[in-house]
DNA sequence: AGCTCTTATGAATCATTGA
DNA sequence: GTCAATGATTCATAAGAGC
């Protein structure tokens, strides 16, 4: 299968107008969040914010197909010992865009930033809204399924009568066949919490995700040969992850340096992906010995 | 120290004029979802929750202390399989208000239990909105302090030359100062994310919260003395926990049923806190055997 | 293997200074 | 005064090396 990840430097909001309509399966991205990185962003102010962003997800929506998905990491900053509202300002927004604001994912920072406060403790969660066009859109839970944990064997043994009044109550799904495929698979669906680190190999990018995160969403809004999008590209994370993973890719940088930074390190890294007959992990273990 | 625990019975926007203004210290409170518990309560609809929350808000405003602190235990449903805007709308809504939206922490439940659904997942967290009159406020951040890992120890007694850079580096705050506080405390401060289990013992209420989740903002938001108001009661989870600490509190509850149910318990209760030299545990105990 | 120990580091906040 | 920029402060975890 042949996977393509195009890179591209520009403006999102103008870049995007190439693409055409319903050709993206999945969006993920994190954008600059409001008044951060100003160095290397405009730096948009709060109130600003959706009025900024508002015009791309415009363009976002006309590319995504109707059964795709858009992922978008945010937090809101603390203003004058306010937390901002600027990203419920733009839930609202986008609804009346014509967007479908299906979930929210807690993203559980398991190392967030250091500090003590006296009136504050430290954020270590973002948020990582779901946005959809139609009420049906693709989605492969199966991808995304965990080893059980201890509490799940105990749960198993010892089930309290609310439990089994529950589930035997239910009509085609009952409360036997849910044990008897718990045993065998040992997996569990995951909750919409997500709890991962943030760490990072890309130190030369401010902001960058750690590779878990567009990894988790790929897998499970994605099949193979699918086309991923992020129009904040940055140090490209989210193009590194998804064609690791066999998917065709599609990223945007405003910045000249990010956009270089990615483009050399995508050479390296076709030359490892044309030798086959090799798993995600054997690449992405090969990979980083390529890059570092 | 007498304790006061003051339930009445009746509609929360009316009851609450009765309460003087700036004489509450912590409201804690999970109102009835929008057209969540229908049998029970109203069964607000999600585009008229705002609507209705408005008033009642509006009095917390004014009885609550400048000091204070107002969190609101929340979470939207699923409604036509997009998440209600009615909490953005709510937060929004009572900045205008007057209220300072300071936080929102995360309770992540850690066991709900398994459940499947072809296009989400489990719902494991719901959002605690922290309000304030001003931007200072009480908060006793030491009170919720939680044993450190076994790391901790082991770091204290061989410290790593990057940490003793770090802290020699510093002016006015030398290393000493800083490693003797860690001896001192074995103790971290928490983040802006709980982690509790949902188990609660009041099973004859339908959306009661385990006792840990009014517990730990009780800690955070007051001391021996202060006085704790829940406008939408329930099974009196936080009164009951209130009591315990050595809080005064008040409860208001519209369904007499409710009502009734908290007002045998708190009788129960009374004989019991009257005997005196007992702390915390000895007491939770106690009134539980005594109510079971 | 399992333990102990070391080390790196993370989209943060606040108070202060300067325009 | 308001607003913007700058610097100081700070905690807990995971991954990896060493035994």
């Amino acid at each position: 299968m042949e996977i393509n990840t195009d890179i591209r430097l520009g403006d999102s909001k103008e870049i995007l107008k190439d693409l055409p309509d319903n050709s993206v399966d999945l969006i993920f991205t994190s954008p600059p969040y409001a008044d951060q990185r100003k160095n290397t962003y405009g730096g948009i102010h709060p109130d600003k914010y959706v009025e900024w962003f508002l015009p791309i997800s415009k363009e976002l929506l006309r590319v995504l197909k109707p059964e795709g998905t858009f992922v978008l990491n945010i937090k809101e900053k603390v203003v004058n010992g306010e937390r901002s509202t600027y990203v419920m300002e733009l839930i609202i927004a986008m609804r009346k865009q014509g967007w479908l604001w299906t979930e929210e994912f807690i993203w559980h920072k398991k190392n967030s930033f250091p500090g003590k406060w006296p009136n504050r403790f430290r954020d270590s969660w973002e948020r990582l809204l779901q946005f959809n066009k139609q009420k049906k859109f693709n989605m492969y839970q199966e991808e995304v399924m965990v080893p059980m944990g201890d509490w799940a064997k105990n749960r198993l043994k010892n089930l309290s009568e609310t439990d089994k009044k529950r589930d035997n109550s239910k009509v085609g799904s009952g409360f036997g066949k849910n044990v008897s495929n718990w045993i065998n698979r040992k997996m569990a669906y995951p909750t919409n919490v997500l709890h991962l680190a943030t760490e990072c190999n890309n130190k030369n990018h401010s902001a960058a995700f750690p590779e878990s995160l567009p990894e988790w969403f790929i897998k499970l809004f994605t099949k193979k040969g699918d086309t991923v999008l992020d129009p904040f590209m940055g140090s490209g994370t989210t193009n590194f992850v998804a064609q690791r993973m066999n998917r065709n890719s599609i990223g945007i940088e405003i910045v000249p340096e990010y956009y270089n930074m990615v483009n050399d390190k995508l050479e390296t890294t076709k030359l490892i992906l044309f030798e086959p007959e090799e798993d995600y992990e054997q690449i992405k273990t090969k990979r980083r010995k390529a890059i570092r």
